[in-house]
DNA sequence: AAGCAGAGCAACCGCGACCCG
DNA sequence: ACGGGTCGCGGTTGCTCTGCT
């Protein structure tokens, strides 16, 4: 493999690699490089666009920062649910679930999930994979979720974005696992129609889901379990949902409120 | 205005899988 | 079959920003 003229034996000696932040610079030689070259062979595209940065290094900035079609922003209502239900049922596979949000990378879906649902699950005293952590996931947030999105659509009837992405019903393993480099399109799922409320979302989702059905009386022993956070205002012993960004507010007490009321 | 704490996110690290000679 | 190089994933760290006191 070529080096630049630039880059003699003796400044390679002392080539030591740099880490941190990448600089405009280091930026622009990635992305040139890549822009003629191609991405791939990471270790020697390094050495080759005269990057003081490791492989992986480069890899990593170009996949979460340079590349052209990564989306950056709030996560939006669609794209939280279809987290939350992946999640649901591929645990921590991020590059899998990263593969069903176009733009979105392993590493932000991760950082959001380790801030924003952790957060949450944090903030009602329970660990994100206890059960009473997924039975508010479940059938609260993920309800509110569609709610908003059907909102934000303007039209009640109108089909959930998100719903056409039934994970529930694709097959358990449809493609290799290495499915990594095959892309979404290689994953089909069936365009299964969302529940029309809250109420229906329990017989939608208990139909499709193996797991426990809790009672909506659980939902207050849910909640009371929880004391107010610090900084929440103490309405009824819930979580202080106002505190989370959730793109937009999502909760409010008073959802949360009529929601117990199922 | 200054100090502090927490949140958010970019980047690094370790490890296992894969590829190729 | 084996070993070295490379890649990709998930976990973790640490820096920066923001809001609060």
């Amino acid at each position: 493999m070529e080096f630049h003229g630039s880059i003699t034996p003796q400044s390679e000696e002392e080539m030591d690699l740099r880490r941190g932040p990448w600089t405009v610079e280091e930026d622009l030689l990635l992305m040139n490089y890549i822009a003629a070259h191609g991405e791939g062979r990471w270790n020697s595209l390094a050495r080759c666009a005269g990057l003081r940065r490791t492989g992986k290094s480069c890899r990593l900035r170009w996949l979460n920062y340079l590349r052209p079609d990564v989306r950056r922003g709030n996560i939006t209502p669609e794209e939280q649910l279809l987290i939350l239900e992946l999640h649901s049922r591929w645990g921590n596979r991020w590059s899998k679930i990263a593969q069903f949000l176009p733009g979105r990378t392993d590493n932000e879906i991760k950082n959001y999930w380790r801030t924003r649902v952790q957060k949450h699950a944090k903030q009602l005293k329970c660990d994100v994979n206890s059960k009473k952590f997924k039975d508010v996931m479940r059938y609260l947030w993920m309800p509110r979720l569609i709610e908003r999105i059907r909102a934000a659509s303007g039209d009640a009837t109108a089909a959930v974005p998100a719903a056409h992405w039934t994970p529930e019903l694709a097959p358990v393993n449809p493609s290799p696992d290495n499915s990594s480099t095959a892309g979404s399109s290689s994953l089909q799922f069936s365009p299964q129609p969302l529940p029309d409320s809250f109420a229906d979302y329990s017989t939608w989702r208990g139909g499709g889901y193996s797991g426990d059905v809790i009672q909506p009386s659980d939902f207050a022993a849910s909640w009371s379990e929880s004391t107010p956070s610090p900084g929440g205002d103490g309405h009824l012993g819930l979580p202080d949902f106002d505190q989370i960004q959730w793109g937009e507010s999502l909760w409010s007490v008073e959802d949360i409120w009529l929601q117990q009321q199922f």
